[in-house]
DNA sequence: CGGGAACTGTTGCGTCCGCAATCTGTTCCC
DNA sequence: GGGAACAGATTGCGGACGCAACAGTTCCCG
């Protein structure tokens, strides 16, 4: 007999998905609205800054993104073609690529960020207390690592 | 000033992002591999199934997916197409549309339910204790109540 | 009763993503 | 040192969704 989730855990997973849909349609709206910039693309040029110089190996952000290498190459090609960021091949691997932000791409990264802030906080923190905040944290990571998905989890 | 989230709030905000990509893609891959079934299909046949007469106006349906009415439309295009739900105009007001589940529809949904059950259990609910559960419920509950989406969560 | 506003569902179009195949470059191993 | 396996990134193709426009109904108020 296949294992089941018992009525309280189904809900939440219920909830979960219903949140994370209408939560991201919230903000991908709000940003569009007033930045003009998709959520997918602050995500990855918010990835790319965090890093001390800028740039990313094609596959590590993939794999921060949760998106396919070749899902990642068209998302890439997009901020590319905008000048958000430029590639630069790998001068120790030649089949590798670094994505590297410009800086017209950390300026719009910049623009962009107290409104979505101000999302995250106005749609989501703001209905969270300090235990439940760290809470889910915990609660996520753990299931992260159980996927397999937590490699670089930590530091993204 | 706008507010924005600690960081705490923030790194929640995030695990919460990357959990769902990577629990969503290991989930409709498992329904895919073993039951055939996109994880849309079953979504939509669930909540056909749980009211009483197995059948939901279009918009109600849509709001209940958290899909635009469009997207609806297409999605219930295939489920059609395949067999597994009908539609049928409303007698009292003939804009409307009710999408009915079919026997064989019902069929598929029993059918592929361990397997997704199973899932969720595996990859989500085994990680969360009793209070977790309910406090993710709870947390996202509020969260949905004040995107104004919680019109009919609580029977969802 | 009449006509405009609001609602319901569908369609044209564009966008974005995943899968499988491919191409180049690297590593392994005998 | 050389060929087979492997890794990184891209491309063709198809699927699925959202937005805006549309058509048909219903509602409501003057």
């Amino acid at each position: 007999m296949t294992t089941r989730p018992d009525e309280r855990r189904l809900q939440a997973w219920e909830r979960l998905l219903r949140t994370h849909r209408a939560l991201l349609r919230q903000l991908e709206q709000e940003l569009k609205d007033e930045r003009d910039l998709p959520l997918a693309w602050y995500e990855l040029l918010l990835r790319l800054a965090r890093t001390p110089d800028g740039r990313l190996r094609m596959h590590e952000l993939a794999q921060s993104l949760v998106l396919t290498p070749s899902g990642l190459t068209r998302l890439a090609d997009r901020l590319e073609t905008a000048g958000l960021i430029r590639r630069e091949s790998c001068p120790t691997d030649r089949r590798g690529a670094f994505a590297i932000l410009t800086p017209d791409g950390r300026a719009r990264l910049r623009h962009a960020a107290p409104i979505h802030l101000r999302g995250i906080d106005q749609h989501f923190g703001r209905h969270l207390s300090d235990d439940e905040a760290a809470q889910l944290s915990r609660v996520f990571t753990k299931v992260l690592i159980a996927l397999g998905e937590d490699e670089d989890a930590c530091s993204a």
